[in-house]
DNA sequence: AAATTGAGTTCCATATAATAGAACACGTAT
DNA sequence: ATACGTGTTCTATTATATGGAACTCAATTT
C-alpha cells in the first residue's frame, strides 16, 4: 500500500535547525533561567549570532524571556507536546491495560518507549490519583539505571544493543549505578528472564521490575514497570510481580497487533 | 539588577526556523498522520525542499515517521514541555489554590494564562466525576470562547484587547459562539463584574465561570475557572461560584508578589 | 565626576546553507 | 505495457546565517 519506503535518517547534518535545537536543549536542561551571558559560555556562538537566534526562537514561542531578560522554555512547547501526547497509538492501546496492572499491585505502573539512549515515559498510573501530571511524563531518563530501559535493550538483536550501549554517557547516580560492562552482562541475564528490575540503581529508595513491549520489526521498542519505595517493594515482592507485569506486557502486544493493525 | 532590557521582538522573520514551525503545526494539528504529498498540498514549498526541511525535523525528533512513511509530532516534544511546565513558576505558586477551590466547588478547576490569541491550560484538578472532558493541559484554545480567555481579555486595556480581537480568526464552535462584535461588548460586562462565563460557547454542554490573574505589568496574563456540565452548572450555581473562583484569582496574585518576588 | 567594566544589541561583508527545479526510482493503477 | 502517483536525490543559484567589530547603556570602580 505504501509507496515508497521512507529514509530514516539516522544521524546527520540538521543545519539551522541543529543548531537552534542544541540552544533549546541548553535552556530547557538548565536548572532555572539563564541570561545571556550563561548561554554564550555553554554554546558555542559569537555574541551577534547568539542573539539571532535566541530572538527566532523567542519569537517562535519556544523559548521566553522573564522580566529580567533571563531565558527559559517557552509554553508553545505545551502545546506542541500536548498534541503528540495525546494521539499516541501506543499510549492509547496500552491505557486500559496499565491500569488493571495498578489496580492489580496498587503501585505506581509506567509506560515508556526507547528513543536514542533514553527512555521517555508515556504514561504513568498512580494510586488513586486520576489527574494525570506531566511531571514524570514525557521525562527522559537514561536507558541503563531504568527497569524499562533494560527491558528495552534485552530484546534488542545484541549489536544493535551493543552499539546503543557503545553511544552512552555513563554517570554514577547510585552506589548500584551500572558501567557498560556491568550493563552487557545484566541484559544476558534480562533475555532469558523475560524482565527487568531496578535495584535502587537510579534513585536511592526506588526499586521496580519492568518488561519489554516490542513490535514485530522492532520499529517501536519499550516496556512497562511497577515501581515503587523500597521499604515496601521487597526483591522477594518484585519477584512475585514478575509474572503479572510481564503478562500485562504480553496482552499490550496482542492489542496493539490489532489495534495497530497488521501490516496490511 | 539587570543590565539593559532584552529587546522582546513582537512579531518578524525568524528565517528558516519560521519555515520548519509552520510545519510542525501543521504536523501537530493534523487529525493523524499526514503523507508526504498532504504536507506538500499545506505547506507552499517545492518538493525538495520540503523533503529535507521534514528529514530536519525527523532527525532531531521534532517529528516522526511510521511504518507507512507518514509524519506525526516527535515525542522529542514531550521531554522539551515537561521541563516547560515541571518548573513553571505560575503553576507553581497557583497549584494549592486551585486544589482548594476543588474541593470547594467539586468540579473541575483549570488554570491558564494567555499567549497571543490562545489561551494555554498550564493546569487542572478534575473531581472523581468521570465525565469526559476534552481538555488537556497544554492545550491551547481560542481566546473569544473561553472563560478564562475572557477574563484575560477584560483585564488587558481596551486598545490593547481591541488590538488583539482583531487578530482572532473566529470560528463558530456552537450557537452561543461570539463574533468580534459581541465579544468586546462581553468583555465591558466583564471588567464591571470581574468575572466571566462561558455559556456552551465553545462546546455545547459545557460551562464555566472565571476570573481573571495578572501581573502589575501584565507580563502576565490569564486566569482560573471552573468547569463543568450544564446539567449541574446551572447559571444561578455558576454565580454562586463567582465569588469563590475570584476570591481563589486574588489568594493567587498575592501569593505572586510573594513567591515571584517584588521587582527589586 | 570620569573612567572602566560588564551585558546586551546592531551592523555588514563574507561564507554557508537553503532553495527551486529537474531528473530519477519505484510501486500501483490503467 | 504504459502512465501515473508518490517519494527521493542531485546541482547551480540564491538567500540566509555567520562572525567580527563597533556601539549603547547601566553599573562599578577609581
Amino acid at each position: 500500500m505504501s509507496a515508497a519506503k521512507a529514509s530514516m535518517p539516522e544521524r546527520g547534518d540538521t543545519g539551522t535547525l541543529g543548531k537552534l535545537m542544541v540552544l533549546l536543549d541548553v535552556v530547557t536542561h538548565a536548572d532555572g533561567p539563564m541570561r545571556f551571558t550563561d548561554i554564550l559560555a555553554a554554546a558555542d556562538q559569537p555574541r551577534g549570532t547568539l542573539h539571532r537566534q535566541l530572538s527566532h526562537l523567542v519569537q517562535e514561542g519556544l523559548l521566553e524571556i522573564d522580566e529580567d531578560g533571563r531565558y527559559l522554555p517557552g509554553l508553545r512547547l505545551l502545546d506542541l507536546a500536548s498534541r503528540s501526547w495525546g494521539r499516541n497509538e501506543f499510549r492509547l492501546v496500552a491505557e486500559p491495560h496499565l491500569k488493571a496492572l495498578q489496580d492489580l499491585t496498587g503501585e505506581t505502573v509506567h509506560l515508556g518507549v526507547l528513543r536514542g539512549t533514553s527512555i521517555i515515559y508515556l504514561d504513568k498510573f498512580e494510586g488513586q490519583q486520576p489527574v494525570r501530571m506531566y511531571s514524570q511524563i514525557g521525562n527522559a531518563s537514561p536507558v541503563y539505571c531504568t527497569g524499562v530501559g533494560k527491558a528495552a535493550l534485552s530484546i534488542l538483536p545484541r549489536e544493535r544493543a551493543g552499539a546503543l550501549v557503545g553511544e552512552i554517557a555513563f554517570h554514577r547516580f547510585t552506589a548500584s549505578t551500572h558501567t557498560a560492562e556491568s550493563l552487557l552482562a545484566e541484559i544476558e541475564e534480562i533475555r532469558k528472564q523475560g524482565h527487568a528490575f531496578d535495584r535502587e540503581e537510579h534513585e536511592i529508595g526506588i526499586r521496580c521490575v519492568a518488561a519489554p513491549i516490542w513490535s514485530e520489526n522492532l520499529s517501536l521498542v519499550g516496556g512497562i514497570s511497577v515501581t515503587g519505595p523500597a521499604y515496601r517493594l521487597t526483591m522477594e515482592r518484585l519477584s512475585e510481580w514478575a509474572d503479572p507485569v510481564r503478562g500485562t506486557a504480553q496482552r499490550i502486544m496482542e492489542a496493539m497487533r490489532i489495534g495497530l493493525g497488521p501490516r496490511r
